[in-house]
DNA sequence: CCGTATCCACGCAGATACTG
DNA sequence: CAGTATCTGCGTGGATACGG
């Protein structure tokens, strides 16, 4: 985990600092649904780019959120899951996408208007 | 309210569009605790700039997160609080927070030595 | 006191090509 | 297949000065 001493003014700030940003939201998402091979990852966000993907998933595992298991095999592959200390964010981003989804109906009526939606994963 | 047509690949998202990013955590944590005039706000968080202080408070106002409410007199006064709305993110953020300190305590072992101290707060 | 405008530098992230 | 390196642009946000 990181060690970098840095002041935070509420632990807000701390959570967001694992959590927040544009990517680490939806990659834990993801794995939070099971492990994951880096293409896999990919090809459920396509917009986000390999170097990006890679990125978060190091600071996730820097975070003590995320296990990287390198296989040795050729072709090579590897698997990111949820820690058992990740599986602690499980209920508070629970109840953070759950507002974020009923904040969705309240601005644009019905949610699943701009909800992409997953062939085998319901919501939150 | 926000009426940007965008997609959303999952509740987390669209919560983290809202409360996401570096300050809008601590601005919401600061206005939970009560209604602010600007410079006060600015005097708690000493390390944004005014023309950041205003933008997160506008982005919060169009998300129907923060009322702002002008006084007609000189010199000029204006107040920030939370609306119905936006308080409805308090139990979620609590959580959130919670999360946040206790895996600062993880991290440093004393979540103390990281955080700042508010003289009248208590942590979340 | 509150907010905006302008200027500008820095870092983030995309595209692409490359290695193991 | 997984990951890195380089190069580049574009936006974000800081500093500063100004206006209502």
């Amino acid at each position: 985990m990181s060690k970098l001493k840095k002041k935070y003014r509420s632990g807000i700030e701390a959570a967001l600092e694992v959590i927040g940003g544009k990517w680490k939201g939806i990659v834990y998402y993801h794995l939070s649904h099971g492990k994951k091979r880096t293409q896999e990852l990919n090809r459920l966000i396509p917009t986000i780019t390999r170097k990006m993907l890679v990125k978060q998933l190091r600071e996730l595992e820097r975070d003590g959120i995320v296990e990287r298991t390198v296989y040795a095999e050729v072709p090579p592959r590897v698997e990111y899951e949820l820690t058992d200390y990740g599986q602690s964010l499980k209920p508070v981003l629970n109840t953070f996408c759950e507002w974020g989804e009923s904040h969705l109906e309240q601005v644009y009526g019905d949610k699943n208007h701009v909800l992409d939606q997953f062939s085998d994963l319901n919501h939150c």
